[in-house]
RNA sequence: GCGGGUGUAGCUCAGUUGGUUAGAGCGCCAGAUUGUGAUUCUGGAAGUCGCGGGUUCGAUCCCCGUCACUCGCCCCA
């Protein structure tokens, strides 16, 4: 077994999983299709560098999260750990500045090489939405709608909280930066390991702590809602209005701040407490600044990815769409195959689901009728082959009838 | 990358204070039932006790390592 097994971090997706994976994703692209966004599929690897200059250098993704690899013809490459950077480099490699504003989703797997967990793998799938080419706070609210209107859809919006914030324009936000670092600098001496390395790279991330020594600091630390320029206190209330104006709930958590380095403005996270550890079910932001910093026109964006696994686990088990029940073609003896088979592609021709009971007695093929919870058994023997009719039993009612060849597929369509 | 827990049949789990043939339920296969399923009854197959090493007369059990899963940290969907 040891030789047969996944690589770590990695999981098959069969069974009712993949009817919950199927489900859910239907459900996501009709609440896409309805705000007018059209599917977009990007590579799942990219040049290196395409996620290194957008992630920002000193992001845990990019120094230890990345499967980097150099390919044969010596370029360096990397498995997608996430979906904008790709998203934005396809928008400018096809010329869409031509096409603003563009409305996206996706859905596709994502590479992180993290220590597993519940809820967190090595290769997950992500739904993906993006707005790009609307700076105003319009674009911020429709995502918003969408990711609200996929929960609800889901059945799990009760369960879940909206998380808002606002990380200000790049002004607001530098100066918010220094009165963090100024303020946490003077507590060196209290302040945890891990946030002593967060003063120096992203002191913005101490505010996620859950160390206690930090957390005593925190509340007393500077808001960055005082640091907020007039452009941004506007921006902000205009997405605040809006999503009150159709009726999402949310709160305001200005200690939400998100690990990547493109995001300004609107922040958010939805979150759960039922997933353990793992809370964070969608999140995104704007992120105006990523084009540029890949050296393209400066550009708005706006968007959110969500977890699949993770909506997967808190969706319930009615919502999942079920498999069509088959009917099952079962011959009786060797000269009923060829006939058997005949009836089978022509209950498929007449949009039927069919499959053959292959071997065994008659029993056994009823067995395995009623195993695949079909709804008909179609039974052909030598009998019913003389006279041009099937024997057609109702599982579920367990009476059974003959009926003539030329109407087999009227009379299923009809019983249903 | 750091710390804790777990690993016995396809699945869920017993078990052995270190001792000969490691068990149950579910599932699977076959028969009772060679033209009729779900129930029932009978029988059967299936395990390098995660893997490697050590201690021991003897290890599934104790020790070490390793791999996987799991919980938490970091971080994130």
């Amino acid at each position: 077994m040891a030789r047969l097994q996944p690589v770590r971090g990695t999981h098959d997706i069969l069974g009712d999983k993949s009817l919950r994976f199927r489900t859910i994703f239907e459900i996501f692209k009709s609440v896409a299709e309805r705000y007018s966004h059209q599917e977009i599929d990007t590579p799942i690897f990219e040049f290196t560098e395409t996620f290194k200059r957008t992630l920002g250098e000193t992001s845990d993704v990019v120094n230890k999260e990345m499967y980097t690899f150099e390919d044969r013809g010596g370029e360096q490459v990397t498995l997608r750990p996430e979906y904008t950077a790709g998203i934005a480099r396809a928008f400018m490699s096809n010329g869409l500045q031509q096409s603003m504003p563009c409305k996206f989703y996706s859905f596709g797997p994502i590479f992180r090489y993290e220590r597993p967990q519940k809820g967190r793998m090595r290769q997950f799938h992500q739904m993906d939405v993006e707005i790009i080419g609307v700076p105003e706070a319009q674009a911020d609210i429709e995502v918003l709608a969408i990711a609200s209107d996929l929960l609800d859809a889901l059945g799990i919006g009760q369960h879940i909280t909206l998380e808002l914030n606002s990380l200000g324009d790049p002004q607001s936000r530098a100066g918010y930066r220094d009165a963090l670092v100024k303020y946490f600098g003077g507590y060196k001496n209290k302040l945890s390991e891990d946030s002593l390395k967060r003063l120096e790279k992203n002191p913005m991330r101490i505010l996620d702590s859950k160390d206690e020594g930090d957390r005593l600091l925190i509340a007393d630390a500077p808001r960055i809602a005082e640091y907020y320029n007039q452009d941004t206190k506007d921006f902000f209330a205009k997405v605040i209005d809006g999503i009150e104006a159709i009726g999402i709930e949310y709160q305001i958590n200005d200690r939400l701040v998100r690990g990547l380095d493109y995001y300004c403005h609107t922040a958010f996270e939805f979150t759960t407490d039922q997933l353990g550890a793992q809370g964070t079910v969608l999140a995104g932001g704007r992120y105006d600044g990523l084009m540029e910093m890949m050296g393209g026109p400066k550009t708005a964006g706006v968007g959110w990815a969500a977890g699949m696994e993770r909506l997967a686990e808190l969706v319930s088990e009615d919502l999942i769409s079920k498999p069509k029940r088959p009917v099952i073609v079962a011959p009786v003896g060797a000269d009923a195959q060829v006939p058997a088979m005949k009836i089978a592609h022509d209950l498929r021709a007449a949009g039927l689901t069919v499959d053959m009971a292959y071997k065994g007695n008659v029993g056994k093929r009823m067995k395995r009728a009623n195993k695949q919870n079909a709804l008909f058994a179609v039974l052909i023997g030598e009998d019913e082959m003389g006279r041009g009719v099937a024997m057609v039993k109702n599982l579920d009612q367990g009476s059974q009838q003959e009926i003539s060849l030329s109407e087999l597929s009227t009379y299923i369509l009809g019983s249903l």
